[in-house]
DNA sequence: GTCTATATAAAGATAGAC
DNA sequence: GTCTATCTTTATATAGAC
C-alpha cells in the first residue's frame, strides 16, 4: 500500500467542506427557494467563486438532492421507530406530531425546502423518490389515525382522508415562521398544536 | 367628437384580452411558481409569442402585481364585511374560515401564488402592500379570536398569537391539493376543518 | 480546493414591420 | 394585437492553471 499523505481523515465531528457547503446551500434554498438561488449566491455565501463549487458537486440539482435524501432518510427512520413501538394509539400520534416540530427545530432548512420545492422538483425523474416518500408518509399517518379510531381514542365521525391531509399539512407549516431561539420554544408550539388538534379551540360546553 | 371606430367596447361579461392573459399567467404562476414560469411559457399557453406580451404589460412583475392586488382587494373587502356584521363571535369565526375555502375554490391560482411567492416578492419595494395586508390579516383574526375569548365561546387557555398563526396558515393550506370538481366539495372540506378546529379529533371523554 | 477565463443556454425585454 | 428579429443580462457549467 502506497503512502497517502494528503487529505487527513476529518474528525467525525468536524463537518467536511462538502457538508459545510451543503449547509450553506440548504439555508439559501430555504430562504429564497431552489430556483431563485443561484450557484453564485451559494459560492458568495461560502466565500469562494461559483466555478469552485463544481469541484464538490456535479450540479445545483445534486446539491438539493443530497440535502433532501439525507433528511428524509433520517425522518422516516424516526417514523418507523414510532410505528413499531408498543405505545398506545394516542401516544404514537402525539409522538409523530412532536417529531415534526423537532424536525422543524433541528432541520428547518430541509423542512422548508421540502415544503416549498418538493412538488416542483418531483416532476424530474431524479427526484422520483419524493413521491415514494409521500406515499410512505400517507401510510404512516393513516395507520396511526385508523388505529386511533379502532381503539376509541379518536372520534369515529372523521373523514380520515381529509383529516390526514390537514394533519400532514399543518404539522409542517410552522416552518414558515418558527425560528430557533425565538419567543416560543418548539416544544411549546408542539404542545399548543396538539391541544388544538386533539381538543379544539371551543370552550367546553 | 371624432368617430372612434376601432376596439368595440367589450361586453361586461366578456373578459378582455388583458384579463384572459392574466388568467393564463395566474394559472402558470400557481402551478410552477413565479420565478420558474417564463414569459415564454405564458405566451405559449396564450398562443402568441413572448414579445407580444409586452404590448399588454410592462413586465412579468407587473402581471403578478395586478393578479395579487385585485385578489387581495376583493378578499379584504369580504373580511371587513364579516368584521362589521352583527353576528356573534363564533359565527364570525366560522364565516371567516368559510371565506378562505370559498377563495380557494374560486380563486385557487391567486391563493396559491400568495402562499408560495408572497414572501419572496414582498422583499421588492413594489410589493410593499403585501406586508400591509399581512398586518391587516393578523388584526382581523386576532380581533375575532379575542372577541371569542371575551364572550366565552373560545377556551381561555389558548395562546392567541400561536392560535392565530395556526389558523392563518391552515385555512389556506388546502390550496395545495384541492381541485374544483374533485372528490370533496369545498364546503365539505370547510365543514370538516371547522369540526377539527373547534372541537378537535379526540373522542369525547 | 480555489481561481481565471470562458463556453453555452435561458430569460427578460425592446424596436419596428405588418 | 401579433410577429420578426435581436439585444442584454443572468445563470449553469466547464477547462486548465495555480
Amino acid at each position: 500500500m502506497a503512502a497517502t499523505p494528503a487529505t487527513p481523515k476529518p474528525e467525525p465531528d468536524a463537518p467536511s467542506r462538502r457538508e459545510e457547503l451543503l449547509r450553506i446551500a440548504a439555508r439559501l434554498f430555504a430562504e429564497k427557494g431552489f430556483k431563485n438561488t443561484t450557484v453564485r449566491d451559494i459560492a458568495d455565501a461560502a466565500g469562494i467563486l461559483s466555478g469552485s463549487l463544481y469541484h464538490h458537486f456535479d450540479s445545483k440539482e445534486s446539491m438539493v438532492d443530497e440535502i433532501l435524501r439525507s433528511f428524509q432518510d433520517e425522518l422516516f427512520a424516526a417514523y418507523d421507530e414510532i410505528l413499531a413501538s408498543p405505545d398506545d394509539a394516542r401516544t404514537k400520534l402525539e409522538r409523530a406530531v412532536r417529531l415534526s416540530f423537532d424536525a422543524i427545530h433541528e432541520h428547518g432548512p430541509e423542512v422548508a425546502i421540502f415544503q416549498n420545492d418538493a412538488d416542483h422538483l418531483g416532476a424530474l425523474e431524479r427526484f422520483g423518490y419524493l413521491a415514494e416518500r409521500n406515499a410512505q408518509s400517507r401510510a404512516v399517518w393513516l395507520t396511526l389515525l385508523q388505529e386511533g379510531v379502532d381503539t376509541g381514542v379518536l372520534r369515529a365521525d372523521l373523514d380520515l382522508t381529509l383529516t390526514y391531509r390537514f394533519i400532514r399539512d399543518t404539522v409542517w407549516v410552522a416552518v414558515r415562521w418558527y425560528r430557533p431561539g425565538g419567543q416560543h420554544a418548539h416544544t411549546e408550539i408542539a404542545d399548543q398544536y396538539l391541544t388544538i388538534l386533539l381538543d379544539g379551540i371551543s370552550a367546553p360546553a
